[in-house]
DNA sequence: AACCCGAGGTTTTTT
DNA sequence: ACCTCGGGTT
C-alpha cells in the first residue's frame, strides 16, 4: 500500500460505477485482445526493415527509435499506434509520410486527418524538408508533390468532399457553415416559424442552447433524442414529442437553405458514402493510405467515415492516439473508438510509443502515477533515457485565488534568469479561472497571451461582418440575413423573416430590400442594397470586406459603445481576407480553422519592427483543452480544488469523472522541467461550497510530488492547515 | 410589431 | 456578478 497525500480525505465515488461494470468489462476485453496483436521492434523485424532501406534518401533507422521506426515503416494493413505524451508522435507521422513517398506511394493516395489544420501542415512541411534537404544528385522527389497530399481536419476534409463532389452527390456546392451559435439561432427561428408551444403544463420549453446541445449529442453519440432527454434532461421530458419534431424541422430548414452545421458536414458525407456506391468506390480507390491523428477524440460519425473508407483490406490505415488524452466527450467524442479498435479490425496490429522525449524523469514519475489512476486503457509506462532526475512536481495550497496568482507570478519572476517568458504556461480548467492570473500579470508587468475562451470568430461584430460575406456567397443563408436585418432600428424578428422570405422567393435577388413595403421600416435598407450590389461585383475578398466595413461601421457606432475597441479586430479580419482569393476559402477557413488566440494580450507594448522577438516572448495562459499537443519548460496548473478540477458537474458520473482525470493528465504532461500545482482553500458558487483538494492530487503516491506546507517560508502568513 | 425592463436560471471544455 | 427570455408597453 503506497501512501497518498491526503489519506484522510474521503471522496464520493460516482454512484453509476456499478451500472458501468458490463461496459467496462467489454472494453477491457477488447483492449486485452488487441494487446495480443502488439508488435515490438525486436531484432529480427528491425533487421528486415533496415534491409529494405537500401537506396532510400532518409536514414530512418538512425533517426527514429525502434518503435517509431516500426510505426513509420509498417505501411500495409490496419494499425493502431498508442503514442504516449511526448513520445514523438508528430515526428513518427512525418517520417511515415516520407517513407510512403520514398516507397513509391503517390502523394495523391495519402490522406492525413489531424485535429487541427496546423498539425497537418506541420507534418506535410516537415516531411517535405526531410525529403528535399537530402536532395543530393538525383533525388527523384519533388517537394511540391507533397502538396498533393490530402490533409486537414475531419471537418475540412468533408467540407472539401461535399463541394468537390456536389455534382455526383446532387447537392448545392454553395452552402454556408453554421457555427454553434448560428445553429442555435436556426433552431430558434425554426421553432418560432412552426409556432410550437413554449410551455406545457407550466414546464418551460428548453433554451436554444440546450436544444442545440441535445441535437448534437444525439447525433454524435447515436442516442435517440428521447433517450437522451430521459436520461440527461429529465425535467423537460414533457416536451419530448415537440423536440423530436423540431429536430426534423431544423434539419429540413438547413437542407432547404443550403446550411450545414458542424455535425452535418461529417454526417452528410457518411450518409452519401453509405448510399452512393460510386462515391464510396471513388474515395476508396483514391485514398489508399490513410492516417488519423488524435484518434481518441473521434466521434461515432467520424469513426464510421473512416470505417467506410477503409473497408477494403487493400486500404492502409494507421490511427494514432493516446487513450489517456481523450478529453472531448462533451462535444461527442467517443473514447471507446480507440479502445474498441480491435473489435472493428480484428487483424489490426498494435504499436506503442513509450519513450518520452519531453519531460524529466521526476515529472515522468508523476504523470505515470496519474496514468495509473485511469481505469481503462492500454498498458503503458512512459520512460526516459535522460539521466538527470530533475525536480519533483510541487503542490502548494494558498488561501485564495489571488494568492494563487501571486504565487505563480512570484515563481515566474524568480526563475526568470533560467527561462524566457515563453517557456512558461498557466493551464486552467475553465477559461475564467485565469482572471486572477491575468490581473496579477498585468500588475507585475509580466507579458502574456491568452488562448481559449471567447474566440475571435465568436465576437458579435465579427459575426455581423461575416454575415454580409455569407449572404454574398449563399443568398439563401436565412440565418445571416436575419442577423443583418435585425441590426437596424425598426426591423425586428418578424420583418426580418418576411423580408428574407421575400428575397428567397424572388430568386434570391436583393430587390425586395428596396420595395416601399420594407424601406419604410428602416432607412438603412436602401444603402444596404447598394452596398451588396456593389460588393457582389467586387474583385477581391479584401475589397468586399472594405465595402462591408464602410457600411457597417456607422451601424456599429450606434449599437455598441465600445465600438472603437471592437473595430480593432477588423484589421485582423482584413489581413485574413487578403490571404484568400475566393469567398469560399475565406469563409471555410474562418469556420473550420479559426484564429485561436484571443487578442487579449498585455505587458510589453508594441515598439515597432525590432521588437517582434520581444512580442513573442510571452507567458501562455491557456485552457487545458487548448494546450493539448503543446509543451513548455515550466507549467502551472491552478484551481485544484475538488469541484473545480474535477468540475462539479462531472462528479456523479464515472465516465465524465474519468475524462476530468485525463484532462489533468494532459495538463501535467505538458511540462518539460518544472510542474507547479496550486489550489485555493475553497471555492464557492451557487452550486456549492468546495474546500477539499482535488482528488487527482490526493490519490497519487506521496513520493512522486513535493507538497509545500505551512512551514515553508513563502510570503503568506495566514496559511491554514489543510489536511 | 418593436423595444424596454425585470426575473430567473446560469456557467466546462471547442471543431 | 451575466445573459436570455417573456411580458408588458409604446
Amino acid at each position: 500500500m503506497t501512501t497518498t497525500i491526503f489519506a484522510t480525505h474521503h471522496y464520493n465515488y460516482p454512484q453509476n460505477f456499478i451500472e458501468m461494470k458490463p461496459k467496462i468489462t467489454r472494453l477491457e476485453q477488447a483492449i486485452k485482445k488487441l494487446e495480443t496483436n502488439l508488435i515490438n521492434a525486436d531484432a529480427e523485424i528491425l533487421e528486415q526493415r533496415l534491409a529494405s532501406h537500401l537506396g532510400l534518401q532518409v536514414d530512418y533507422a538512425s533517426e527514429l527509435n525502434a518503435n517509431q521506426l516500426l510505426a513509420a515503416t509498417t505501411i500495409e494493413g490496419k494499425v493502431l499506434v498508442i503514442a504516449g505524451a511526448g513520445s514523438g508522435k508528430t515526428k513518427t507521422l512525418t517520417y511515415r509520410t516520407s517513407y510512403l513517398i520514398e516507397n513509391g506511394v503517390s502523394p495523391k493516395e495519402i490522406l492525413l486527418l489531424t485535429f487541427t489544420r496546423k498539425a497537418a501542415n506541420e507534418i506535410k512541411n516537415r516531411a517535405r524538408t526531410l525529403l528535399t534537404s537530402r536532395l543530393l544528385d538525383n533525388n527523384p522527389i519533388d517537394g511540391k508533390a507533397l502538396n498533393d497530399i490530402t490533409s486537414g481536419t475531419f471537418h475540412s476534409f468533408c467540407n472539401m468532399l461535399l463541394r468537390q463532389y456536389s455534382g455526383l452527390l446532387g447537392i448545392n456546392p454553395r452552402f454556408t457553415i453554421l457555427d454553434t451559435g448560428d445553429s442555435e439561432d436556426a433552431i430558434d427561428l425554426t421553432h418560432k416559424e412552426k409556432k410550437y408551444p413554449t410551455k406545457i403544463t407550466n414546464q418551460a420549453f428548453p433554451r436554444k442552447k440546450t436544444l442545440q446541445n441535445i441535437f448534437s449529442t444525439s447525433r454524435n453519440r447515436r442516442i435517440p433524442i428521447r433517450h437522451l432527454i430521459e436520461s440527461s434532461y429529465p425535467d423537460i421530458a414533457v416536451h419530448i414529442p415537440v423536440i423530436e419534431q423540431l429536430a426534423i424541422d431544423f434539419h429540413e430548414y438547413k437542407r432547404a437553405n443550403h446550411l450545414y452545421d458542424f455535425d452535418d458536414i461529417i454526417s452528410q458525407v457518411v450518409r452519401h458514402l453509405k448510399r452512393n456506391d460510386t462515391f464510396r468506390q471513388l474515395l476508396q480507390n483514391q485514398y489508399r493510405y490513410i492516417m488519423v491523428d488524435e484518434y481518441q477524440d473521434t466521434n461515432i460519425p467520424q469513426k464510421e467515415l473512416i470505417d467506410l473508407m477503409c473497408a477494403p483490406a487493400s486500404v492502409s490505415l494507421m490511427v494514432v492516439g493516446d487513450d489517456n488524452q481523450s478529453i472531448y466527450a462533451f462535444r461527442g467524442a467517443n473514447y471507446e473508438n480507440i479502445l474498441l479498435f480491435g473489435e472493428s479490425y480484428p487483424e489490426a496490429k498494435l504499436i506503442k510509443l513509450e519513450q518520452n522525449y519531453r519531460s524529466t524523469p521526476a515529472v515522468l514519475d508523476y504523470i505515470n502515477a496519474l496514468s495509473a489512476q485511469i481505469t481503462l486503457g492500454y498498458q503503458k509506462q512512459l520512460y526516459s533515457d535522460v539521466s538527470m532526475e530533475g525536480i519533483k512536481p510541487v503542490f502548494r495550497r494558498l488561501s485564495d485565488e489571488s494568492k494563487e496568482a501571486k504565487y505563480i507570478a512570484d515563481k515566474i519572476l524568480e526563475s526568470k534568469s533560467d527561462y524566457d517568458y515563453q517557456d512558461f504556461a498557466v493551464l486552467c480548467r475553465t477559461s475564467f479561472q485565469s482572471n486572477y492570473v491575468q490581473l496579477e500579470f498585468m500588475e507585475r508587468n509580466i507579458p502574456f497571451i491568452v488562448v481559449g475562451g471567447i474566440r475571435f470568430i465568436e465576437r458579435r461584430h465579427i459575426k455581423d461582418v461575416l454575415a454580409f460575406v455569407k449572404i454574398l456567397y449563399n443568398p439563401n443563408d436565412t440565418i445571416a440575413w436575419h442577423r443583418i436585418l435585425t441590426l437596424f432600428k425598426g426591423v425586428g424578428s418578424v420583418t426580418a423573416t418576411r423580408l428574407t422570405q421575400a428575397i428567397n422567393a424572388d430568386n434570391n435577388s436583393f430587390a425586395p430590400l428596396i420595395t416601399t413595403k420594407f424601406t419604410k421600416k428602416s432607412t438603412q435598407l436602401e444603402p444596404l442594397y447598394k452596398m451588396l450590389s456593389k460588393a457582389s461585383q467586387a474583385e477581391s475578398v479584401e475589397a468586399i470586406i472594405e465595402l462591408i466595413l464602410d457600411f457597417y461601421m456607422p451601424v456599429l457606432k450606434i449599437n455598441e459603445d465600445n465600438w472603437r475597441e471592437r473595430s480593432e479586430d477588423f484589421r485582423v479580419l482584413k489581413n485574413l481576407a487578403s490571404e484568400h482569393d475566393s469567398l469560399d476559402s475565406f469563409l471555410e477557413n474562418l469556420a473550420l480553422d479559426p484564429p485561436n488566440d484571443s487578442v487579449a494580450t498585455a505587458g510589453v507594448p508594441e515598439q515597432g519592427e525590432e521588437s517582434i522577438d520581444k512580442n513573442r516572448d510571452k507567458v501562455t495562459i491557456s485552457t487545458i483543452h487548448s494546450a493539448k499537443g503543446l509543451e513548455w519548460s515550466v507549467v502551472f496548473v491552478n484551481s485544484l480544488v475538488d469541484g473545480m478540477t474535477p468540475h462539479y458537474r462531472s462528479l456523479s458520473d464515472f465516465e465524465e469523472l474519468e475524462e476530468e482525470r485525463k484532462l489533468f493528465y494532459v495538463a501535467c504532461s505538458r511540462a518539460k522541467a518544472r510542474l507547479f500545482l496550486t489550489a485555493p482553500d475553497y471555492f464557492s458558487s451557487y452550486s456549492g461550497y468546495f474546500d477539499k483538494v482535488s482528488r487527482f492530487v490526493a490519490e497519487v503516491p506521496a513520493d512522486t510530488i513535493t507538497v509545500l506546507t505551512v512551514k515553508q517560508p513563502i510570503d503568506e502568513s495566514d496559511d491554514p492547515v489543510w489536511w
